[in-house]
DNA sequence: ACCTGAACACCGTTCAAGT
DNA sequence: ACCTGAACACCGTTCAAGT
């Protein structure tokens, strides 16, 4: 039997999950190239041979963050395809509790640490996607009478973006601790979201 | 006549300067304290004279950013002090502008580069201090019935959270250009601001 | 094909020293 | 009080070399 030839099968995964564990304890500032070579086992220039450079990696991090993401996503919509008020407040609780469970990678996937997110096709892919997901609650809820007809792309960065938004002031500490001393990140979320359904059509 | 005794006389603000504009030029990642220090035309260690470390550089930048921002929300505000309508339509306006204007600036203010925001005072105070104008906003729609009435803070959360989100998800690429070819950045933001009002008493 | 180790340029930070 | 220059540890990236 041979020994492990390679350190690993996989080596590329491993360094994934390495970033991925560095950034949730030490946070953005701390994931160095080096940093994740030395948890992964290896010298620090092995990542070189599967990654162009640390934007790479940082693509590939951010990628499967948003594959996660989208996974719970949709797991959410479909719990619910009856109901397209359920899947944007469900759909909201997914996205909230991704972020709370992954501040890290969260942070990452959406801080300008990629910055040119053009030359990674398969990050744009899966954030694209995502988008579209979003846009579809949007038109079962438009085509239910619980959110007003405006253009659904429009309509879908306005809702996404209020998730979003309100989740990053939150994670940066732009919110007064006067304000969330009283309420928690869902309770927050989830009277924004109520408040934009009511602005549909007549419950 | 004495010759410029310590090249400025506040090398302290000459380097925050220097900062923004690296930031303009070059992005977050470009913004390093020896480049700051080249452009304010010293040496790389004069910076510590004047700053704890690269971390306090910052908290500076982001204050005089929300300075900055915090004025022009306040114009818009008094330009509008009759109609709570147009002061939250206006107010956002001011802020997609003043993202627009200094996307180098409004990048670092909202992203995790500052880690420990509770350790610079100042920061905090301007922040927080934004923050308040935003429930201002809110408690004069609520009071006039185009906001629904929740508490304030909350909405103020929602309302500013919304703005904020639809801002950074376009700066960051995540909006894909199909959506951005058909709706520039204030058409979508003033849509959302619409559909939020439209929600409050009946017009 | 996959990995190592030396090397280079650059960075943040410290410190003794100069005015 | 305000600034310089040498020094140190750390980083991203490259490259010749090893299996």
């Amino acid at each position: 039997m041979r020994e492990k030839k390679y350190h690993h099968g996989d080596l590329k995964n491993a360094l994934i999950e390495a970033g991925i564990k560095i950034l949730s304890e030490e946070g953005t500032g701390g994931l160095t190239l080096r940093k994740v070579a030395k948890l992964a086992g290896v010298s620090h220039s092995a990542p070189y041979a599967h990654f162009a450079d640390k934007q790479s990696l940082i693509a590939a991090i951010s990628t499967e963050g948003f594959k996660r993401l989208y996974a719970e996503l949709d797991a959410a919509i479909l719990a619910n395809a009856d109901n397209p008020r359920r899947q944007l407040m469900e759909g909201a609780r997914a996205y909230v509790q991704f972020a709370m469970n992954n501040i890290g990678a969260f942070k990452v996937m959406f801080s300008s640490a990629l910055e040119k997110e053009k030359d990674y096709p398969s990050f744009v892919e899966i954030s694209h996607k995502t988008f579209e997901r979003v846009v579809d609650i949007v038109k079962a809820c438009q085509a239910a009478g619980a959110l007003r007809p405006a253009p659904p792309e429009v309509m879908a960065v306005a809702v996404w973006g209020q998730l979003h938004g309100i989740i990053s002031l939150i994670l940066e500490g732009q919110i007064s601790h006067t304000v969330l001393d009283k309420f928690n990140v869902w309770e927050i979320v989830s009277i924004s979201v109520e408040q934009v359904l009511s602005s549909g059509a007549p419950a």
